[in-house]
DNA sequence: TCTGGGGTCCTAGGACCC
DNA sequence: TCTGGGGTCCTAGGACCC
């Protein structure tokens, strides 16, 4: 997107984040858990569905999420359930139900589109919305928009309104939960500058250590660097990006609809595993729910991908692009076997094995008339 | 008390072709 | 015989996000 020319009204750009999305859904089917810490994540329920106390839990899960009283305890997201159950032992924990959070899902956004129809999908809880030809003042129509959120699911959300994706997703964060914020241009240096770098949507633990060790911790130290500075430290692209978000300049738009590039099945065995027919089994299975799924989207891919986690954490891949797009089960399976194969036999078993996953990518859609790569070598275009 | 699963995008090097 | 670039495709790994 270019820069909008001189005169064109200023973007507005909303970002609307779901408040502890998965653990929100739950309480609502339990309102007797409300107000106590919750901890969505492990594998099983209690009898009936029921939830069971985070201190009989044993196993590899993180949480997904949880309730506000359980952040009280120091518990978050991606945090290990063995650590939750630490700090938070009285805590009480339900497997995630992702189609019930799907349906809910669905739910908002469409009450979303009914006011503005410019959406883009951040995911099952948060969406941008381009509310730059909607009509109405930023404020009544952010809160038109948590009514409408919350009268579909009596779910509440945060949201914010700015100028961009980047201070929309930043302002979100500011007021939560059930927040609405609206950042203007001039409220730059005030507002975000005193943030956190890491809070920059794109500045994870890696950058985010590597800025601290250049004593760049909040926005304004990042904008006061000369671009010269973090390019000669970040390389070209990433340095001038990270200048670019410190003064909150961003011209992404918000894109409506996006072609999907992979699909993918990975597990974790319950106890790390050398044993090679326990892997070509778990392997086959992910194989033939990967197919079911891109056969039920209709999408197929030319190059299939394994993954090998092994316990000390190392990753392996390797890919293997074949000459025609597959999506069925025996084709994905001979594919991937064929890719694992081109792991050293020394390396392949050397450790025992965490994970184990399987990626089709480059897809297309095989009924389309003609595929992104156009065709094949000695083929010839047909245009009819 | 270690660390899930499903994605996207970027980089860098090598092969191959013109 | 030796010397070029540029462009595309593929691969492996890694950072990051929800």
């Amino acid at each position: 997107m270019p820069d909008p020319l001189p005169g064109a009204a200023p973007r507005r750009i909303a970002h609307l984040d779901m408040d502890a999305f998965y653990a929100s859904v739950e309480l609502l089917r339990r309102p007797e858990l409300r107000g106590l810490p919750v901890v969505i994540g492990g594998r099983r329920a209690g009898p009936d569905g029921a939830p069971r106390p985070l201190s009989e839990y044993a196993g590899r899960g993180v949480v997904t999420t949880c309730t506000y009283e359980a952040r009280a305890y120091g518990v978050h997201s991606a945090m290990a359930m063995m650590k939750a159950r630490a700090l938070c032992p009285q805590a009480l924990m339900l497997p995630a139900d992702f189609d019930e959070y799907r349906r809910l899902s669905r739910l908002f956004k469409a009450a979303i589109a009914a006011i503005a129809p410019e959406i883009e999908d951040r995911g099952i809880d948060e969406v941008y919305i381009d509310l730059t030809q909607v009509a109405g003042e930023s404020r009544s129509l952010g809160q038109a928009l948590k009514r409408a959120v919350r009268e579909a699911t009596g779910l509440t959300c945060s949201i914010a309104i700015a100028p961009n994706k980047l201070l929309a997703k930043i302002g979100s964060e500011l007021d939560k939960p059930d927040g609405l914020t609206l950042i203007e241009p001039e409220d730059l240096e005030e507002v975000i500058w005193p943030l956190p770098a890491r809070r920059i949507n794109g500045i994870g633990p890696k950058a985010g250590e590597r800025l601290a060790k250049l004593d760049i911790v909040t926005i304004g130290d990042l904008a006061r660097e000369r671009p010269e500075f973090l390019v000669r430290h970040f390389g070209e692209r990433y340095g001038r990006w990270l200048h670019a978000c410190a003064w909150g300049r961003d011209d992404r738009p918000v894109v409506t609809h996006q072609e999907p590039v992979s699909r993918s099945r990975e597990t974790t065995f319950e106890e790390d595993t050398r044993d090679w027919d326990e892997i070509a089994a778990v392997l086959s299975r992910l194989c033939r729910q990967v197919g079911e799924d891109l056969q039920r989207r209709g999408y197929a891919g030319r190059t299939i991908g394994v993954k090998l986690r092994y316990d000390n954490f190392r990753i392996v891949t390797r890919d293997n692009t074949v000459a025609e797009a597959v999506n069925d089960p025996a084709a994905i399976r001979r594919a991937a076997f064929a890719a694992l194969a081109r792991v050293a036999p020394q390396r392949r078993l050397a450790r025992p094995i965490r994970l184990i996953g399987v990626r089709v990518g480059a897809l297309v859609r095989p009924g389309s008339a003609i595929a992104p790569s156009g065709p094949a070598p000695g083929e010839t275009l047909r245009l009819f």
